[in-house]
DNA sequence: ATATGCCCTGGTAAATCACTGGGGAAATTT
DNA sequence: AAATTTCCCCAGTGATTTACCAGGGCATAT
């Protein structure tokens, strides 16, 4: 059951940017480099990343990504939407009349679990709480 | 990320073992029918729940498959794992050498916490609570 | 004007998935 | 003992998805 690169690769770019406080636009290449994923598949969850609104390009020379909200506003939850879509287990679980046993199939109530406890986490992180969190852990090197 | 139909098919079959309270042997054909699956993909995923210990093959005329062990003492998660493999979301999150950035990779600790709440959700849950709750929404109709 | 860096479309090798088929072996029934 | 039932095992396959790569276009800074 694991997850695309697309959603693993991305996540991985995004918290890059968010890391990546100074205003300066971050490029591909920059975050190709230091996520060892290559600068053209890179391109490509970038622009889902777009689509989707939680960063922004900026064209030309000396261009670059920038998130295109504040850290503290993107919750998981909705990057992992744009990267892997909906979080589900089964097409019972958003669609009731997928099949004609879903009122009382004791399947699809444990799917519906696992995925509540899966939104649950995702949608208590934000993108800023990762920053403060590798921070921490960085300063606790220190001592 | 959705979980294969080996996954969904398997655990409704063995749910439909778990129901089947008599002794008698529950056939191949018969949950095929009642759960709409074909008997020659089923016979797969019985092998593997065979093969996982969690049920037991009768061959020949009145044969079938039960349970191998109580229903109180088959948990999700081990259901799961037999069907599905270990609850992984990246390569990383159980090899740490896998990546080089492991350590300090905020994306890998996210990953950590999802497997974490779906192997709580899993492992939370037996045969045996299946089957109560089946029963208890059942009688909640009858009033 | 030129270099830089994002944008977009399209293609593709490999892997996985979700089955299907065929023949065999063990019980049971007759 | 023969016939029937039901599980066992191996092999193949079409469709889909994945994880990329290539190439040319467009916008911006210098």
């Amino acid at each position: 059951m694991k997850l695309s690169t697309r959603t693993r690769y991305g996540l991985r770019a995004i918290i890059e940017l968010a890391q990546h406080e100074e205003k300066r636009p971050l490029q591909l290449k920059a975050i190709a480099e230091r996520q060892d994923i290559s600068i053209k598949y890179l391109e490509q969850l970038m622009s889902v990343l777009r689509s989707g609104g939680f960063v922004r390009s900026i064209r030309g020379s000396k261009g670059g990504y920038v998130l295109a909200r504040p850290p503290e506003h993107i919750r998981l939850d909705e990057v992992f939407r744009c990267l892997e879509g909906p979080v589900t287990t089964a097409e019972c679980t958003e669609d009731r009349d997928y099949c004609s046993r879903s009122a009382d199939c004791a399947a699809r109530d444990v799917w519906l679990k696992v995925e509540a406890a899966i939104k649950e986490v995702l949608s208590s992180i934000t993108l800023a709480d990762l920053v403060e969190q590798t921070n921490a852990s960085a300063a606790n090197y220190q001592i």
